[in-house]
DNA sequence: ATTCCTGCAAAATCTTTGCAGCTAG
DNA sequence: CTAGCTGCAAAGATTTTGCAGGAAT
């Protein structure tokens, strides 16, 4: 089973375990955010959805997300310049890396993470519960277009 | 000469250097962004000011922001719940730690940090240029109350 | 004197909510 | 059946913008 079906086989579960009812417009929501190929914005989602399912609203769209947010299930990126993007494949915190010419997001794996939290913890005496890590540069491709 | 008069000063020098009149409302704005003390958000800027100068309007509060950014003189921390606060006394990126309790904000001295973005790079190669790095948690006041 | 700035109100986003009808279980 | 869900439209919340009068230089 593939990382992407077992995330929406998860999502769904905890959905029907929770006691929430499976509709065909949350099942193409979940599908989505399953797999959260480039991250997609609730516009985006939108938007796929509406192709097949025209009646489709972007009220649902938010509404499931808060739900599946509440359960923990997709992760909520905000950015700089106010827009959303949603990340239901590998929904705890983790570091980005964002070209902020092609937006374009790739998720490092970073061994020095560890040690940062407990620098933090170390130097402040917080208990740290969470994190947010981006970095904003230009991906490879970018880097070497002209333009 | 204190790091905030001087960041006060360094700020005004910008906006006339820049070619900008330097207005009553304008200094009001800048004198607490030097400070920026607890990381203030719009409203809060705009309260302060109201109390001395009733017709102050947020729009005006907004429109300077937005002028002192463009000057890279002041940092926007964007909240996950949707909340701008504003650092116009280190206007450059920068660690925060967040109580997600009392709102506390802090900015720790991380020797780590060169390395992690140095591991960014080596491991996606982008060139990094900007970052945004928060961690949530319980400051030490916070751990320690019962409720 | 000019040019820029401000206050006000309207507009533009983005997200949430009330309601009446519909549907999954 | 019936609790929960959806679509629509209206309401919120936050930030931006057009305009006419006013202030800084």
């Amino acid at each position: 089973m593939t990382d992407q079906e077992n995330r929406y086989e998860t999502i769904i579960q905890k959905l029907r375990d929770s006691g929430h009812k499976i509709t065909p417009q949350r099942l193409a929501i979940v599908k989505i955010l399953a797999r959260s190929e480039g991250h997609p914005s609730v516009e985006n989602i939108h938007s796929q959805i509406a192709k097949d399912f025209p009646t489709m609203s972007l009220a649902t769209v938010y509404r499931n997300i808060v739900l599946i947010k509440s359960l923990g299930e997709v992760l909520e990126l905000g950015f700089p310049d106010g827009s959303n993007r949603y990340d239901g494949n590998k929904p705890y915190p983790h570091p980005h890396v964002i070209c902020i010419k092609c937006k374009k997001i790739v998720d490092p794996d970073l061994d020095s993470l560890d040690e940062m939290k407990k620098e933090v913890e170390l130097e402040t005496d917080f208990t740290v519960l969470n994190h947010r890590l981006d970095f904003f540069g230009l991906c490879s491709n970018c880097k070497a277009a002209k333009d």
